[in-house]
DNA sequence: CGCCGACTGTCACAGGCGTGTCACAGGCGG
DNA sequence: CCGCCTGTGACACGCCTGTGACAGTCGGCG
């Protein structure tokens, strides 16, 4: 599809001033247009009356933290969003994922390492509005809900399928079991049980090549399940 | 539909102005022509004078609604309307498609993903501009409104012969039985009955080789029913 | 380096759900 | 009045699905 792509339209809310002018400059000189906030509020203020492409959100806000901007973000709006945090902290990682974005870098970063991140996940989004994704030797056409491998068609159950789906519309992010179950099975609470691995399980025999050494179909301990693009 | 125009013409009705100069910007960065209006009877108006290939219309529209706006338009035009709507609400997703527009896309939405929309869009309305359509043995000829099997006429009753078009609009495509429902018998609640599949079992009956194991029109589990064009 | 705990993979089974199928009654038009 | 079409409900049948127990694996900590 797009070749020639528009000028991307970032939303950075940061309130440290001096990281927030630098990676704004940095941020336009890589072709960028950036508005910027220094507070949640000032930041869900700009969104609705900016609507950029996408958010870039430190996670350490005075006020209302980048997590329940986030949240609040998402309650309403389906745009990319990518956290920033101080450090790899593996609770960040996981609050982050739960409260609904995209991607998650860590702090300090470097302009064009934020760059590549937000290019990626733009690309991501585009490959979403389209019928067909592509992971690899798998082609999953979301019109015709076919999946096929190399050409030819699985045979996958509704509920495969439906978790396919959702896994496919956020390639390379990690989900829990907890919003699985809730985006493929609709109901909230996992008791103590099996139900998503046994399913992924299921999937992995269908779709993985060597399903007990999986690539497509990543489990990420702690966490949940990660459908990944193949370099 | 439009002529041979390289570029598309694009006819884009939304009151807000945030909103409407942001998608016309981002419409045309992506190559398209945009014509804008703000008021369901300007765009009207508008749509009479210029002839755009195809309409983006937002649903909240002050006066006259998105919806009756869109049933305006197809009492006497048959181009490509795409809605915008304002959540991913099923409710209008039902009006919509009742009130005859081809896709709806959620807002707030990326330039970049409503021009994916666009071109899709755009292309199958090329397709069906057709008047007959070929599925294998099977000729669908939708301006003398007869079906043929190798040469000879099918007798289709009525409502075989509507859900037949249907599902020849959109080859390939999965169409659940809500879906169907609305299409060809245009009411709302499929309580639980039987009653698509039952209509596609007689039609099966008339259009299939061997009716026990069909290879026109496959049922896709957990989703409904989809024509397939054989390879 | 090895142990231990927590997390995940695996499997079989019974119940349930979705779909195909059919017969029938009412409706509509000829 | 008659015949065909249509919608409905009941039923049967397979396949899917969720569950729980157990085995295997990974990571951390001493």
């Amino acid at each position: 599809m797009g070749q020639n792509e528009a000028v991307p339209f970032l939303l950075l809310i940061e309130d440290d001033d001096a990281i927030r002018t630098a990676l704004e400059l940095s941020l336009s000189r890589q072709g960028h247009r950036v508005a910027t906030a220094a507070t949640g509020e000032d930041g869900l203020k700009l969104l609705k009356e900016q609507r950029p492409d996408l958010v870039v959100l430190d996670v350490m806000l005075p006020g209302i933290d980048g997590f329940e901007v986030c949240r609040r973000i998402r309650r309403t709006d389906q745009l990319p969003i990518i956290l920033l945090t101080a450090r790899s902290d593996d609770i960040d990682v996981v609050v982050g994922l739960e409260s609904g974005a995209d991607d998650y870098v860590v702090k300090p970063v470097q302009g064009r390492v934020l760059d590549a991140r937000i290019r990626a996940v733009l690309r991501r989004g585009e490959r979403e509005s389209t019928d067909s994704a592509t992971f690899g030797s798998l082609v999953i056409d979301r019109s015709a809900m076919t999946v096929t491998k190399n050409g030819e068609d699985l045979q996958l159950t509704p509920t495969e399928l439906r978790l396919l789906l959702e896994l496919s519309r956020r390639p390379g992010q990690a989900l829990s079991r907890q919003q699985l179950l809730r985006l493929v099975w609709e109901h909230d609470y996992l008791g103590d049980s099996r139900l998503v691995d046994a399913c992924v399980q299921r999937l992995r025999a269908k779709v993985e090549d060597v399903p007990s050494s999986p690539t497509l179909i990543r489990t990420v301990r702690g966490v949940g399940y990660r459908l990944d693009v193949p370099a």
